[in-house]
This record gives C-alpha cells, sequence and structure tokens, in this order.
DNA sequence: CTCAAAATACCAAGATCTTGGTATCTGTAT
DNA sequence: ATACAGATACCAAGATCTTGGTATTTTGAG
C-alpha cells in the first residue's frame, strides 16, 4: 500500500488528537490537516485533495454529511469514513446514501479503526457491528412489511398492481392474464378503495410505502 | 453472557472443525451439534432450536439459505450467521434478505469469528468489509446512478416526476409549481421521449430502475 | 454577443382511465 | 344451506392523459 494522504475533521479535541496520534503512528498513512468545524473541513478537503477523509458527523457549524457530499461535488478521488457517536438511524442512512464508504463508532478500539481504514483502502466497507444492523433492518424491513400486512391486497389484486407498476394498461394485463378489460378495471377499482387512493400513480406510491411491490 | 447454545453447518471438515475448536474454547457458547448438509442442518435445528446458527451456504444438498428461512418458518429464536467463502453478490443478498443476521468469511481470522459471534448476541450485525461494500453499493446504488446517467433528466423534469410518482395530476403538478398544466404535460411529454416510455406507470417503472427516484 | 438547451405556454383529437352502477359464479366458513 | 368474499364481466359518462404540433422567454456556455 502507498502511503495515503489523510484529513480529519473532528470538533472533540480529545478525539481529533487520538486519531491523529493513530494516523501519525501509522506508516501507511499520512496525515495532512486536521480540522475542527464543517467550515474549516471544506477548505481543506479542496485545498489538500486527501485520499481518505475521516469525519465526524456532528460538527458545530453543519453536519460531516456536507463534507462527504462535496467529494462528489468536486469529483475528488476520496474515500470517506464517518467516525462518529451513534446517532439517530436517518443521520446513518444519510451518511451512508451521501457515499460514506465506512462508519465506525468513535469508542471502537484503536486497533478497529486502523484495522477499518486499511480495509476500506482494499475496497472494503467496514462497519460498526450496530450500524451494520441497522442497515440490516432497512434491507429485511421490505420482506417483513409484507408479511406485516398479509392480505391488505388478494393475491389476484397483487399480480395485477405488479402489471401497473410494470407500465401495462388495463387492455394488456387484460390480455396478459387471459381475463377481460372489464375484470382488469374492477380490480383496480377495488385496490384504490383498499389504498385510498384514486389513479395508477397514486396506487404505486401507496404500494411501495406498503412495501406490497418492489 | 449466558451459555449460548450453538449449532454449526458446514461441509467442508477441516473448516468444521476448525469452528467446533473456536466455540468449544469459549466459554459463553455451548456446541450442541455439527451438521455437514443441509438436511441433517435442518433436522438439527428443529432438534436443538439453538440460539446461534452459524452456517455455510454453499452445502452439497442445497443451499445454507433454506436453513436460514426454517428458523423464521419454525418460529425460533435464533441467530443466524453466515460464515462462507465469498460468492456471488446475488447469493449474499439472498441470506441476508432471508434474515441473516451476520455475514463473515471463512478466512476471516479466529478472534474476528468469535468477536463476530458475540458482537451480533449483543445485537450488532457484524459484516465483513468486503460484503459490507456490497451492502452500500445496493444502498447507495440510486446516487451513484444518477450520477452515471449525468442528466438523463433536467432538475425541472425530476423535480415533476417525483410529484407524478407521488399521484399528482398534471393540474395539481401546475398549481404546486406555479406553472401552467400544459407546461406540465409539455415536461412530460419530454421525459417519456427521454426514457422512452408513454405513459407515467411506465415511466415510473423506468425510472426506479435507473434509480431516479426514490 | 450568440447559440443551444431548458423552461415556459397553448391547442385539439384520440386514447385511456376513473367511477358508479349491476350481475354471475366460485369457494369457504358458519 | 346460506352468507360473504373474491374473481369474473359489462356499460357509459366524464375526467385525465397522450401526442404532435408551434412558439416565446430565460439561461448558461463559448
Amino acid at each position: 500500500m502507498q502511503n495515503n494522504t489523510v484529513i480529519i475533521v473532528e470538533d472533540d479535541a480529545d478525539v481529533r488528537h487520538r486519531l491523529s496520534q493513530l494516523i501519525n503512528a501509522h506508516e501507511d498513512f499520512e496525515l495532512l490537516h486536521t480540522a475542527a468545524t464543517l467550515a474549516e473541513g471544506l477548505a481543506a478537503l479542496q485545498r489538500y485533495k486527501p485520499d481518505i477523509l475521516l469525519t465526524d458527523l456532528g460538527l458545530p457549524d453543519g453536519s460531516g454529511i456536507e463534507i462527504i457530499q462535496a467529494i462528489e461535488k468536486l469529483h475528488l478521488d476520496c474515500q470517506a469514513m464517518v467516525i462518529s457517536g451513534f446517532q439517530d438511524e436517518t443521520i446513518v442512512f444519510k451518511a451512508l446514501e451521501a457515499g460514506a464508504s465506512a462508519y465506525i463508532l468513535k469508542h471502537d478500539e484503536s486497533t478497529k479503526i486502523t484495522d477499518a481504514i486499511i480495509a476500506m483502502m482494499n475496497g472494503g466497507a467496514p462497519i460498526s457491528p450496530i450500524i451494520a444492523r441497522l442497515m440490516l433492518q432497512k434491507f429485511q424491513s421490505p420482506m417483513q412489511k409484507s408479511k406485516a400486512l398479509p392480505e391488505a391486497l388478494t393475491e389476484r389484486q397483487t399480480k395485477i398492481l405488479k402489471l401497473v407498476s410494470q407500465g401495462f394498461s388495463s387492455k394488456e394485463i387484460g390480455e396478459k392474464l387471459e381475463i377481460s378489460y372489464y375484470t382488469v378495471t374492477t380490480h383496480i377499482k377495488n385496490i384504490y378503495n383498499k389504498l385510498q387512493v384514486n389513479s395508477r400513480t397514486e396506487a404505486l406510491h401507496e404500494a411501495m410505502k406498503l412495501g406490497l411491490i418492489t
């Protein structure tokens, strides 16, 4: 592995120093800069264009998520690792969606943190188990929900709704299922009633929210 | 932590023995049974009702995924950990969707494996970085694709498509955006052209496939 | 400045959907 | 046996969408 350049963005002085020492002590990494605020972090990102960004999320003047998003906006080749205390689940997902490649917790052991950075540089995505569980739940939730509402829709209705979601017209669905066009419209009418909507697009929107269709 | 009962399902004798020793050596775990095949594993699951299942995926007579699914079917209180060589991405996702709480690689160090089991029992979801990267990609794919197709849709078109996906009619969208009904239909027409479709539902289907909308 | 792309706006014919009915035939549960 | 839910089928008026045009204004890139 080459020397990988790193910047750290972390407002807590203790944590920041601990991370700095960790990076400095490791011969594979070269620490270019440490920042304590979002503004500073954004500036450092542009100036130093590091290979690796270690960032906290809760910064005094904004969220570290903005820095992660900036990587993309600036077309930098930089992997972002979130090192944060565990927070609200939505924040975790926002960070991951913004492009974070790793998410580990502040209180993880030092060796785990350097291990994680190395794993990330090798194409992995080290994620603390607690965070991973959250991701898994998100992953598994669509299936759980379809069990939760066992028969909000009948089998036939689900089948038809899926075809609707694929963009077929009532006539086409009728042909596909070898039933009358009128029957299809009746089914759709009943679906609307159950979902409390009155158009195809609304039905799809609702069904997606409920996890009834993919 | 209490003594947690464990069964192992793994066809490779070497790996099976290695795991057995690992579990036996650890005072927090009690190894109830080891199985080498899917059939054996399913039988053991029902007989022993363990707290923890360690399973391989590629078994001679089927996939370990079936055992994971059986846990749910039998309403057992058992956490499943996949210990597998890295395989096809679709298999990984199937295992996770089937309800696996952890996914680690066979060639991970022994200490990592016991650590992972403990982390799982504490509510975490230890996942090897390589696997986690796959999950992340799935997670981030909507955004990555919107980069891949830089401006398949303009900002305005995306905005309107989102409103369409929420079930609004052209008239309503016009009111919401304070533009004419005709303008909305023009935008929608242009969206159809770009996506090569000719109805709202088809556009939504295509846009979802492309990750243009949530 | 100039050109092109994007956003805006309008019209109208024809296609499709929506809605409120009615009605028959299953199978299942009481 | 009887009642109810689900699947099937039909009709028609009115709402909405689709499509093929045309055209002006704004805005960003060169």
